[in-house]
DNA sequence: TTGAAAGCGCTACCAG
DNA sequence: CTGGTAGCGCTTTCAA
């Protein structure tokens, strides 16, 4: 039984072509006998329609490009993509994977030789900025453009975002409410030409500080670890070259605060013992580590983005483009008041 | 500047839509002159040639199937998929993602209503079996299958997989000759119609005990963990249970021994001080929570399987269709001699 | 409610 | 070495 074309469904109906593709797409146009027949056949047939064809057709070309910096296999995009894959599969699309966009030159290499001519119906952006001229590229070919985390909407057609400012200024204030008085931040250092949702957090965590240093006695300070480097040891060592050990670490991710938290502990400074430990993602081994973070939910806003870029290929009004979605602080076992 | 097709780009060069095609993808058979000419409009007017063109008239589709169990952000998934990404992207390919094929009625969903007849030009499949029945109907389509991890060759035009068998094998094999009389293994339970290549490992540890338990005074037991349940605790609670405490733990995964490591440490039981853990996978973690592991290599698995999938497509003679990809043992600080 | 037919953009065959 | 052209499988007017 080989591949059947839409002409052997026809035949084995006894109906045209057309109606075939009508019955497929269109089902409540065409009689009810005749549906029952055509779909009996395509069945039978194990007819599925060509997505080449029906893409050639219809000037599509059931194609999404989604942009990631990093790798893929960080547990941010790899959730990102799973909910982006559970709408966007279905409803017949593929997404192209871009990896690795993690400088302006590459993102610019993108852009340029974009197979965005006329073989992808949408670019999704993932956490990180775009430029105006690059976006200006995309408008001219009528190609939606939808970003999730990024630090602007300002040219995106749409957007789903959480507050990353306001999250690790939760978590900030929070430990400063709870009697912590020696904060340190950790995180990654930044690139200049790129900005990433992630680096805004630690403008929630000094404006926090900063707000406090008033009415308490507050000390604090910011760890930037390069990138590329063993970040772990980078920011173990760090932390214990301290002259005094903080009584609360604040972590960009959790990326940080799981390993550290293990290998703190081999050093004598056991969380919630000796300090208080605070991530942001609520990803893998979170919970399981008992780490009180900030929770996002990198899934949902791939299938609320996905839903987002089905409506702008349809042509659809969108009343509420930008979208934030929602974080909480989870208080689980790693932090405890002073 | 609309979208450029190839006949604006014959007319921008002054030739023919053949000649322009030809340029593109047969370089060789053009005339130096020709090719400059055609080369320079084709850059001027951003021409990207349509895929779905490309896939109808040459009757391929330029989609890849990938087949997973469980989550698209499980570790190995992602590595496999961004290591199928490297080559397949930039071969013009994409790639659909199936996942949460964890049960043979889903997995019959997917060969049943396979939206491969005519829309995927290669089925990949990580880490599970796949039955008989279901090859035959990839193969009267000429698609070809192949598989990473995957428990039998059998039935698969080409494949690379790790032992897992003799992985763990050596693992415990390790623990035994270092001095450790009291072994426990962790695993999650197996799925009756679905066998799994890392259920696979159980093996390795079972044969490794049987044959010392001749010339040692051996104890060891196996810990099935159920799925869908919280599964650290319930390792953990199983764990503390036990009558004597093991002086060795070997885990079905890295994703059990990262978090048992931290929790168990909570209970007393600190590594490599009072047991050795073991773990399998050199996943995310492994190495900055110090964890002796088996490594494997799931991203480069997703480079050499592509590159099969490639040649499988373009009708070449694979000479060693099947592989066996390196382990390693990475020797860390988990474990110690007793 | 259905059918005939044009044509999406490209490739590859065949002529020249 | 180059050009003309058929046709991949489908959708969608337009007519009937």
């Amino acid at each position: 039984m080989a591949k059947a074309v839409i002409r052997d469904v026809a035949e084995a109906a006894g109906v045209s072509t057309a109606t075939v593709s009508r019955t497929l797409s269109h089902p409540e146009v065409v009689s009810e006998k005749t549906r029952r027949k055509v779909m009996e056949a395509a069945k039978r047939l194990n007819f599925q329609t060509s997505r080449s064809a029906m893409a050639l057709k219809q000037g599509r070309s059931y194609r999404i490009a989604l942009l990631i910096n990093q790798q893929l296999t960080s547990w941010f995009n790899a959730s990102v993509l799973m909910g982006l894959n559970s709408v966007l599969q279905p409803a017949g699309y593929d997404i192209t994977v871009y990896q690795d966009i993690d400088d302006a030159e590459s993102r610019r290499d993108f852009f340029e030789t974009m197979p965005v001519r006329g073989n992808t119906d949408a670019v999704i952006v993932a956490s990180f900025d775009v430029e105006r001229g690059q976006i200006e590229q995309l408008r001219q070919n009528g190609i939606p453009l939808v970003g999730i985390n990024v630090p602007r909407t300002e040219g995106f057609d749409a957007s789903i975002s959480i507050d990353d400012v306001a999250g690790m200024h939760m978590a900030a204030t929070y430990l400063i409410n709870t009697g912590h008085r020696r904060l340190v931040y950790v995180c990654s250092t930044t690139i200049p030409s790129m900005t990433c949702s992630t680096d805004l957090r630690e403008q929630g965590f000094i404006r926090a500080c900063r707000e406090n240093e008033g009415s308490h006695d507050l000390q604090w300070q910011v760890i930037h670890v390069p990138r590329n480097t063993e970040v772990t040891n980078e920011a173990l060592s760090s932390l214990l070259a301290l002259d005094e050990f903080p009584d609360a670490i604040c972590c960009q991710a959790d990326m940080f605060a799981v390993p550290l938290l293990y290998r703190l502990a081999r050093y004598g400074h056991v969380a919630p013992r000796d300090f208080s430990m605070v991530g942001f993602d609520d990803g893998t081994y979170a919970e399981v580590m008992q780490l009180t973070t900030v929770r996002q939910h990198p899934e949902t806003m791939g299938v609320v983005a996905a839903n987002k870029v089905l409506a702008l290929i349809n042509g659809d009004h969108l009343d509420h483009p930008h979208e934030t979605a929602p974080i909480q602080l989870m208080l689980r076992g790693s932090d405890s008041p002073r």
